[in-house]
DNA sequence: GTGTAATCGAGAAAAATTTATCGATAAAAA
DNA sequence: TTTTTATCGATAAATTTTTCTCGATTACAC
């Protein structure tokens, strides 16, 4: 029972980290210098403690009566995540969600970069999307391995997915970034990180069924 | 302190259904007709115990040494979320990241449809992605209410994401599916559901990170 | 039939996470 | 200089979530 990658810092806060991280961005574009956890929780709807805890992990101190610096605490999360120096990582499946996340210019901001496309179709080989190439699939083992590329990205339909990251761990990559709806098994040592746009959706809808449920639970009862 | 949709179902339940979904999906594809949580779980590499608590919220027993029948089970977490009846949704935003949401059709499977983009740009306005239109902005609060419309999404850069927001919320709209890295601020009795493409890459970069400094660690004490 | 093995459901125990509390510290005001 | 106030950090309490345990149920083998 020693087998997985030992997260000792808790993956809410993992989660919520780059969500502060974007608040204070925006915080720094208003020209905002410094903020204390009071007024971040104020704006994200946390709870101080927690926020100055999740900070905490990123081994930041805070200043009493003050807060913190907003660029200081920007640069301790970049760090913490290592956002200063840039993946690069290889795409499979250039089709709609793929094109999107090749298209999709804020990973520049998370040290993360798509350097190459792959696909099994002929029509779209060859093809150019936002300056990044499609190439054959048959071709990504080798470059994997040639160019030192690490993380891999999958955006095929659900059928082609488990094949796709074999080909890639057999190319040696470590971590696989899959928005396929399916489930891929990996050996220890190669993390996968699932992505479902439907998750989002279906917390979405089911909050969405249960306001109205009680809504119309209320009117009933004001009758 | 009653405010809150008072979600009586944990969020991480919420979260892990339609992963169960994708996978009995599957399951029914290979020709499956009955699992057990066992084997969910070996699969899905989660407990036994959790699989039958998460299910039975959606208000399904199973037969004790048989397991479940995949089909009713499906059929239960499709009417738990409501995912047999269209919901139809406006999308604001027709950059990379609309068109990929416009072009995604894995959405059909859970009920969603979105049925029109709005868009300031005049280049794009006019145009159809996928069969949508792109129409005009300012267009939206009035269609909202014609069209009885309660779900938005948003793909808008950051700083245009609270004003789409607030005409949304003009016209009606009770949910919004933010993709916009800012924070928005919405009333009671609206749920904005945050997806924030960078939280599974933060923290698919920090395993990584962790998994290759406890290498690192151990190759070192090993010398 | 009867026994065995697999699985379920429900409730208890354990673990993780969130929330609250309290003393300490630093800035601003008196 | 002293008092007041806002905020921090650390610890403790409460809550939530996960994991475990156990008796009950059902199919299958003998």
């Amino acid at each position: 029972m020693i087998s997985k990658p030992e997260l000792s810092i808790p993956e809410p806060t993992l989660r919520r980290l780059p969500r502060y991280y974007n608040y204070l961005k925006e915080l720094l574009k208003v020209g905002r210098e410094i903020v204390s956890c009071t007024h971040i929780g104020k704006d994200l709807d946390l709870d101080p403690p927690q926020i100055r805890k999740d900070l905490a992990f990123t081994g930041i101190r805070g200043v009493p009566k003050v807060g913190y610096q907003v660029e200081v605490l920007l640069k301790s999360i970049e760090d913490f995540f290592g956002w200063n120096n840039i993946d690069e990582a290889f795409l499979v499946g250039a089709g709609n969600m793929g094109r999107a996340l090749i298209g999709y210019q804020g990973f520049s901001r998370y040290g993360f970069k798509i350097i190459a496309a792959f696909d099994n179709a002929p029509e779209i080989i060859g093809q150019t999307i936002n300056g990044v190439e499609v190439l054959p699939l048959s071709k990504i083992k080798s470059l994997c391995k040639r160019m030192n590329v690490k993380i891999g990205v999958i955006a095929t339909p659900a059928h082609a997915a488990q094949e796709v990251a074999e080909m890639m761990i057999a190319g040696g990559i470590r971590g696989i970034w899959n928005f396929a709806p399916a489930e891929i098994r990996a050996p220890e040592g190669v993390i996968v990180q699932n992505e479902n746009l439907a998750t989002g959706l279906a917390v979405l809808c089911k909050k969405l069924q249960m306001l109205q449920q009680s809504g119309k639970f209320r009117q009933e009862v004001e009758k």
